[in-house]
DNA sequence: TCATGCGATGCAATTTTTGCACATCGTTTT
DNA sequence: AAAACGATGTGCAAAAATTGCATCGCATGA
């Protein structure tokens, strides 16, 4: 994209912080570049970065420019997304922000099924907490974000939204393994994985202990469902995980989706369901292949959890 | 603005519509536009104007992708007059489209004055009925709209709007300058001038003739309000026009603004007060010149109309 | 104090863009 | 029916711009 190579030149060195880094990522020598960002800045009239020892840094005439930029790109996808989808072929790229949860079986399910049908669409999925997503959708590195906590309205448009129970998992062989529910006070004094302090689950798990005053016996903190999931295999040791971090539907979710784990509910009376919020920075208007694939996910969201979605 | 040519070139063929009157109007060889234009087809990967033998032709491509041009230099428009704002300096371009009404008096003063204070901002001011200022809006050749007319609200946004009365006018030897209110009955037999069709003014004076089954004697018919008011200078004739046509405060709209002519009100029951509205493309962000010179006119216009005007 | 890493700049090589002449096609006029 | 016209597309040489190298000036940190 000719046309655009100067702005997003700029975007770069913004983002590098320094002009010879961003030269050496955009593979042009760092001469080059500073002269197409001088000229720039001789067509705007007016410096965009202040010149430090240490690099560039925008000031804010370049911040200013710099979103222009962002959402000028933006809306340049949206639109060659849309004209691509004249001619029949979908084509077009969606930026997904979503946490580890919803990565690990859904969204590559999701993105398969779709990519089934439109094979020229191509994916970029980023794992972020969230606080990163809503930063992401605001320099308009994301098209979608997928969080499992509580969103700030201000900047985020909520397309859907699904509440999740938490789920107990522990090896089949664990004593607890025979309840259908689990209370909090059952898994005092087991050995517990959890997630870190950043994530969704951890929080509700923690304002619920403290509500109740008890304390987990916690021998693993980690940030990988995938790991912790794996551990319960070879210790005798509870984790926690919401439905769409397991394999297949509710009605088997007792079934964790790993060979030898179990997963059972936890009484919502002692750890209350949270909500996963789905959605886009508001005011944008999305390519039309991260519009389709938002519409898809939400369709399949409400098939799976018929009675815990909303818009 | 060295990284927007290429924009600005489509643009101007799909206006043109034609590569040879384009490139006359950019001062480049038809040769050189062209090639340019290819490239950009290429490298967005699909034809954007259809080849004509009388020129080219946008087609739906082109339609989708020139309406993002035109909202990308807006907007680079909104970024320049912000980045400018932010160096004391208030710089800036102006785009207003108006009735021929508030062109007289009002505006002039009003640019004006706004100019006493921000040398550095230009204007320019166009001309136009209801419709094409909706239009103009929309294709981002316009950023503030004035007009005597019923707006559709779908791509309107209301930022003031002013009650105005209808107003005779006439040479002040005229038999009906001794009232103080004119009756609609009263007009009739005398020969009058009527601005034509399009005109908001005409439009009302029209409806309310044709509910009390009267007919004006129409001598002559014109969009140019100074010749028709100049024309009652020098024939006994009637006119009408609004208050904001018309020079100095609704107090002493008496005194036409014109040595000679005088202006009464038409009385409400026969002809109803219409309503001038001001506002800009829903949606849109305006440049910092355009949204200041905007709250400057409205304020202006709740000085001289303290009690008709609403937001 | 010196070495390091940063952006800016002069100059020659190279790539890109431009303009001219002309080809090609469809319409209009003679 | 044929010629003339005006439109876009193309080869090729000239012109303009971009690029890369070597280098400068500057501030920081060891």
């Amino acid at each position: 994209m000719r046309f655009m190579a100067n702005l997003k030149f700029i975007d770069t060195v913004s983002r590098e912080g320094s002009i010879r880094k961003a030269a050496d990522k955009l593979a042009i020598t760092s001469t080059a570049l500073n002269r197409r960002i001088l000229q720039v800045e001789d067509e705007i009239g007016q410096p965009l970065f202040e010149r430090l020892p240490s690099g560039v840094r925008l000031n804010t005439a370049g911040e200013i420019f710099v979103q222009h930029i962002r959402s000028q790109m933006a809306d340049l996808a949206r639109v060659q997304s849309q004209i691509a989808d004249l001619s029949g072929i979908r084509r077009g790229h969606v930026r997904v922000a979503s946490g580890a949860d919803a990565l690990r079986h859904f969204l590559p399910e999701a993105v398969a099924g779709y990519r089934r049908d439109h094979p020229a669409v191509t994916f970029e999925m980023t794992r972020c907490h969230g606080d990163a997503a809503e930063a992401s959708l605001l320099s308009l590195d994301t098209d979608i974000a997928m969080s499992f906590a509580p969103v700030r309205a201000a900047h985020f448009h909520v397309a859907a939204a699904v509440r999740q129970q938490i789920y107990c998992l522990m090896n089949e062989a664990h004593p607890l393994a025979s309840r259908d529910v689990i209370r909090l006070r059952d898994c005092v004094g087991h050995p517990t994985i959890l997630p870190n302090a950043l994530s969704g689950i951890r929080q509700l798990l923690d304002t619920a202990l403290i509500r109740r005053n008890l304390e987990l016996n916690m021998i693993l903190e980690s940030d990988s469902f995938e790991f912790m999931q794996n551990y319960l295999l070879h210790d005798e040791a509870l984790s926690f995980q919401i439905p769409i971090g397991l394999a297949g539907s509710v009605e088997t979710v007792v079934d964790s989706g790993i060979a030898g784990i179990v997963a059972r509910p936890v009484d919502t009376t002692d750890v209350p369901s949270g909500v996963i919020h789905i959605g886009y920075l508001k005011g944008r208007v999305l390519p039309v292949a991260a519009a389709k694939f938002l519409d898809d996910i939400i369709h399949q969201l409400q098939q799976r959890f018929p009675n815990e979605t909303g818009a």
